[in-house]
DNA sequence: ATAATTGCAAAGTCTTTGCAGTTTG
DNA sequence: CAAACTGCAAAGACTTTGCAATTAT
């Protein structure tokens, strides 16, 4: 059976979790396969959990949080804030910009690039070094516009 | 005793209540009031509450959050989501885009002509009208952006 | 060996809800 | 007076923590 692009991906990562000082567990192995296997990229850490649990009943939800702020401090996990609360991670090389829809709640992606000239206006006006990846933008997706403005 | 221009916008923002059909009660007011009185325009549903029953013990923290919704509902009122779970409202005039460091916590106002480009490229690129005040961008501040690099 | 990791149970924080009594318009 | 509003107590959703046992290096 030939090794599919996600057991090299789960391989490369964990490596890296090696890499930088922390330890390959079973449950590690399980988190970050489940974090490779989310259909948009992110996940709340309750849905991770729950998808873990699936094929690990024993894994607790509060390892699942706790080998999320672990793997964020190494560097190969980090979050994006949706608003209205949900928090949401991601591997670290799958960094994309997300739109939330207020009204019917459709997360868009968006290419960092589109992000770039505000950064820079942000960098020299503000002496600010935005993360924009770091929290949703909220907003109208284009149904939803048209629905809205009649 | 002459009327400051905080009991105007109090006055104001009361008939708007009432213009668009809520009622004014003694809770409401001194909600209100405490909200026009936030340091930086804006304070979490906790610490208002906090604020508020120091002055009237007896208002209760549920009452201040059905408040705020009921304001929201009204158009009086608005929240921005700060990241890391906390949000923050503030009257709907007070509108502002905040930018928050990731290092030190400081909140930075912004005003919102500095996301016009981006308003733009986002309803042109991708349909999506964004509202960039719902939600603070995250990022580092001038202080922090110098300790990190070094 | 030994320091990191985990399960479990318990506590915490912030927010929401049901209800019966009050108050506003 | 009817509908809106409020206090209170209880429940809820999500997350964090202390500890003793387990496991990777």
């Amino acid at each position: 059976m030939p090794r599919s692009p996600t057991d090299d991906r789960l391989k490369r990562v964990l490596a890296l979790v090696r890499e930088k000082g922390g330890r390959v567990t079973t449950t590690r192995r399980a988190i970050v396969a489940a974090l490779l296997e989310a259909p948009d990229h992110h996940v709340t850490a309750q849905t991770l959990a729950e998808r873990v649990q699936r094929a690990h009943p024993d894994i607790h939800a509060s390892t699942v949080y706790r080998t999320l702020d672990t793997l964020t401090e190494l560097g190969v996990v980090e979050h994006t804030h949706l608003g209205h609360g949900a928090t949401v991670y991601h591997l670290t090389d799958q960094r994309h910009q997300h739109l939330v829809c207020e009204r019917c709640g459709a997360v868009i992606e968006v290419p960092l690039t589109v992000f770039e000239p505000l950064v820079q206006t942000l960098r020299d006006g503000y002496d600010f070094e935005v993360r924009p990846e770091h929290v949703a933008l909220a907003g109208h997706c284009a149904s939803c516009r048209a629905a809205v403005s009649g």
